[in-house]
RNA sequence: GUGCCUAUAGUGUAACGGUUAGCACUAGAGUUUGUGGAACUCUCAGUUUGGGUUCAAAUCCCAGUAGGCACCCCA
């Protein structure tokens, strides 16, 4: 058997790995997270934008750098007919910023705040809360280095998540520097690994070579003890790095928010500078820490997309998915879902034939029913509206039908009032 | 990209290598049903795909695909 043959024997219907249909209560899972984190944004003074899925391949490629994983082997490419390199993005930030500067937003007003979501895309394999199309919320601040944003970005962040339910959040925050203080940093840390290159596993290895701040976070537990004497960040900084470091914990401090300095915590993306940050929580289950949002500052990411003038930023994006699929997510319901209180039931066909007219007017008088338009018999679909806890029922026969009037019961006490259609608005008003 | 585990109607499950792949729920058609969780009748629908072993494969073997878990990496 040729193997490449094989390839071919995909079901060309199937859905494809790692991508999911989002239907039913999930739908409206996402859809009442992302409510309730654009009403916590748009709080805090974030506006709204959004940016194309696509953009031309170097967007991602020399912002978030060669040599990681996400542009080597993650990144969704395509060639379109006319010979352009695109790619689907991988995250929201290069967008974002590629926004920023085309659109000339320097000249307005600093800092702009904004908030996105959607999709993005990563072909990465599938495991729990990690998709090929994921969704993410992002939370960003342009246009200053003020350590306030990193701050107030944080506070949005954490917000957000405790109003999805979350418990016990803990902020792991650590700074990397800028390019006063992190090249002679990395530079000092090589030097410390290759002398201690004998205890370095071989992932690490690679790694120094590739991306030596990696090494930090790896999980080999040799390098875990090595990286106990690895010289560390925080010592190193510059003193305005150090100034601006500070000054978020203090902020962090006052608005109460708990936070933990790891000294290994960094980025993979290579266009982060000082503030790196990463929320996590504990999974029930596993009793691992996951982490469901992390970002960092940026300052130098607009010059690596082509802007002339450095935009300091910082900016944090929450993994939608997880957050959605955790058992603590409080489900929160979209707004265009009403809960109804009332339960129309409908008997016969004449019954149905109007129905329809009984249904318009309730809703051009924004009364929500839920329905039945199943043949179910009458004490069956009592039983529903009582299941579905409902506090009144409409019901609607052939009798009713013929005299332009529905039968309105009060499913508590079990009383009811018969009501001519025109009167029933006025008499549902009543009510309440 | 790597490793381990898994795959039977829409869902949940059953079937020693050996009859026509069974059951429940759901769905659809119908009968009955005018006041608090109905009953009955009928119907649709399945062995993930491709190879191999065998007289015989849902069952054993190989590969593909998808899912889960872990690594890598990351939200």
């Amino acid at each position: 058997m040729n193997p490449q043959a094989n390839k071919k024997n995909k079901d060309p219907f199937q859905s494809i790995k790692g991508m999911r249909d989002i239907l039913d209560e999930q739908y409206y899972h996402f859809q009442g997270f992302f409510e309730k984190a654009q009403e916590v944004a748009v709080y805090y003074g974030f506006k709204p934008i959004e940016t194309p899925v696509v953009e031309q391949e170097g967007v991602f490629t020399s912002s978030i750098g060669e040599g990681t994983d996400i542009i080597d082997k993650e990144m969704y490419t395509l060639k379109t007919k006319g010979g352009d390199h695109l790619a689907l993005r991988p995250e929201h930030t290069a967008g974002l910023m590629r926004s920023y500067i085309e659109h000339g937003m320097q000249s307005l007003p600093q800092p702009l705040l904004f908030y996105t979501y959607g999709p993005s895309f990563r072909h990465d394999n599938p495991q729990k809360g990690r998709y090929r199309q994921f969704y993410q919320f992002d939370i960003d601040a342009l246009g200053s280095e003020k350590s306030i944003l990193d701050a107030l970005v944080i506070k949005t962040t954490w917000t957000i998540l405790e109003e999805a339910g979350a418990k016990n959040l803990s902020v792991d925050i650590n700074s990397i520097g800028d390019k006063e203080c992190r090249a002679s940093y990395i530079r000092e840390l090589v030097s410390y690994y290759k002398k201690n290159i004998a205890s370095l596993p071989a992932v690490d290895r690679e790694r120094l070579k590739t991306n030596p701040l990696r090494i930090l976070d790896s999980k080999e537990e040799k390098t875990i003890e090595l990286n106990q004497n690895a010289p560390d960040t925080l010592s190193h900084l510059c003193s305005a790095c150090k100034k601006h470091f500070k000054e978020v914990l203090e902020y962090l401090e006052k608005m109460e928010i708990p936070y933990n300095i790891n000294k290994c915590l960094v980025r993979g993306l290579s266009y982060y500078t000082r503030t790196v940050i990463e929320i996590m929580i504990e999974d029930e289950e596993t009793g691992k820490m996951v982490t469901i949002a992390g970002g960092g500052r940026y300052d130098y990411l607009a010059k690596q997309l082509g802007s002339k003038k450095d935009v300091p930023a910082v900016g944090i994006a929450i993994g939608v998915d997880r957050v959605v699929e955790a058992p603590w997510f409080s489900k929160l319901a979209p707004r265009i879902i009403k809960k109804p209180k009332i339960y129309f039931i409908q008997l016969g066909f004449d019954a149905k034939l109007k129905s329809l007219n009984v249904i318009e007017i309730l809703r051009k008088g924004k009364v929500p029913i839920a329905q039945s338009i199943s043949k179910d018999n009458l004490g069956a679909q009592l039983a529903v509206a009582e299941k579905l806890g409902m506090r009144y029922s409409i019901i609607f026969g052939q009798k009713e039908a013929m005299e332009n009037s529905v039968i309105f019961r009060d499913m508590s006490n079990r009383s009811q009032d018969t009501v001519k259609l025109p009167n029933l608005l006025e008499y549902i008003k009543n009510l309440k």
